[in-house]
DNA sequence: ATGGTTGTTTAACAA
């Protein structure tokens, strides 16, 4: 069972590297992020072409969205309105044999770590504060698998330097520590930590900024999959698939890739 | 300390 979170960065542009990657990498369910696309207009025929024939969607013009792609049945459940927004930042699915799945693209957060002069960063404070209180009284089931573009690289060894991003968004203090507590309420297992030692450098994603991404390799492990304490031993394998980094008009982020048994 | 790129939508944001 091979489960696999992806922020897309539009998918409709991307289809064609949706496509070669599902061909090689041959996911069961298929999470993406930022589709950038909003429902009546969710392109459906490419999706079950592609083998998925079971979707839920939420989208919205232009930016954010959430898809789940799955090649097993699904049922749908209500994602939560964080914050209120109803900004499609959000899906969960019940997969066969009652496995939770959920799929977040949280706010980036702006570029001022400061949430008195910057609301893009209250929002993404917020937004891990209400992930970590609806975690901690959920009713949930013993089977979970969270996953996304969780848009903070919690550990020293998931930037390329973790002085000179101290005061990075993405990578500050307090993000940590509440991307942390959110993985306490809900006793999530980092599932891909789990096959990489800490000390290792991992990222999920590069800048377009940067001239060359592969030179420097100034990369952030943002994209996450977590998983129930039931589901640890049945963790297999995990891989981050860099090179999809160097395929022509590709996303910022690559596709993270958990197999289960 | 600054500027660097991409996507949506077509001027200004968001990332």
């Amino acid at each position: 069972m091979r489960i696999v979170t992806w922020n897309i960065n539009s998918l409709r542009l991307r289809m064609e590297l949706v496509r070669r990657f599902v061909q090689q990498e041959q996911p069961d369910v298929l999470c993406l992020q930022e589709i950038k696309v909003d429902d009546p207009l969710f392109p459906m025929e490419d999706v079950k072409a592609l083998g998925f024939d079971h979707v839920v969607h939420h989208g919205m013009k232009g930016y954010n969205g959430v898809a789940i792609l799955s090649k097993l049945p699904l049922t749908t459940r209500a994602p939560n309105n964080w914050c209120l927004k109803n900004d499609s930042r959000h899906g969960v699915v019940l997969l066969p044999g009652d496995v939770e799945l959920h799929n977040f693209y949280v706010p980036a957060g702006g570029d001022i770590p400061d949430p008195a002069v910057n609301a893009k960063f209250a929002h993404k404070l917020q937004f891990l504060d209400e992930m970590r209180d609806w975690f901690k009284t959920e009713k949930r089931s013993k089977n979970a698998v969270m996953v996304g573009d969780l848009n903070i690289a919690p550990l020293e060894h998931d930037v390329w330097s973790h002085k000179q991003l101290l005061k990075i968004v993405s990578h500050t203090p307090i993000e940590v520590e509440k991307l942390n507590a959110v993985q306490s309420a809900g006793d999530w297992v980092d599932g891909v930590r789990h096959f990489t030692p800490e000390t290792e450098k991992l990222y999920s994603w590069w800048s377009y900024r940067a001239a060359d991404w592969q030179k420097n390799d100034k990369g952030r492990r943002l994209d996450h999959v977590w998983v129930s304490p039931a589901l640890k031993p049945r963790l297999k394998a995990a891989k981050i698939l860099r090179e999809s980094r160097g395929w022509t008009q590709p996303s910022d982020h690559v596709p993270v890739i958990v197999d289960f048994d």
